[in-house]
DNA sequence: CCTCGGTAGCTTGTTATGCAAGCTATATGG
DNA sequence: CCATATAGCTTGCATAACAAGCTACCGAGG
């Protein structure tokens, strides 16, 4: 060990995730495969789909986001996550969540007492 | 149900108490229920018994701190975590990555493609 | 002496999350 | 008919946070 330099990637997105997700789909209805990719070019918030669909469905049992299938131009059909109200409350929340504990973690990196 | 605005803030601290505690142990060393103590007092790090003692077992498994009993002068003796060198190297590493995850975040959020 | 409350460290069992690696199904092209 | 790419999802594993409990040390009162 004395590294692990890449294994603390995983541990901070535990939760971050489904904030950068809401965030995401906060701009327009998004299909799994596409927020991957979206992600994927995101420092430290890349993610996989075995880590996007758990998430999409727990969103959708918590009433986050609603799923609609459309027609693909180019391949299989694809299924529409769009945030509903209750979706974006709970982006609100978390977003101010996030900053809290930044805030809160700069300032014992400060070495404020 | 449906909601868990309360579960979310346990699944954001998941790792990053780890750069809170190194960041904590960065002023000086400390021992386990200082620490408890002091993370109670900031929103949205506050912490555990039962989740900081299995965390700086796995700090000192890394490496990451040393360990020194003293005597108290109120109670029983007190173990105290000091950082080690390469434990200083990783809370800069994971302080940059948290930094690289914020500003990804804040992105996202402000709609940026 | 002996119990009680407070301090301090740690363990156990549960739950949840992220991930790799698969599996299924649809469309297109050879 | 089969290969490839796209898209959604499931399974099994590892890890982390937490609640609840346990042990042990100390000082004060009974």
């Amino acid at each position: 060990m004395s590294e692990g330099s890449g294994s603390w990637g995983s541990q901070l997105r535990k939760g971050v995730l489904e904030l950068a997700v809401l965030g995401l789909l906060a701009g327009e209805p998004r299909y799994g495969s596409s927020l991957v990719d979206d992600l994927a070019g995101r420092p430290g918030l890349a993610i996989t789909a075995g880590t996007v669909y758990p998430l999409l469905a727990r969103l959708a049992k918590a009433g986050s986001v609603t799923t609609t299938w459309r027609e693909s131009p180019v391949g299989p059909p694809r299924k529409y996550y769009a945030l509903t109200d209750s979706g974006r409350r709970r982006l609100d929340v978390m977003s101010q969540e996030f900053d809290t504990v930044a805030a809160a973690l700069a300032g014992i990196l400060k070495g404020e007492s």
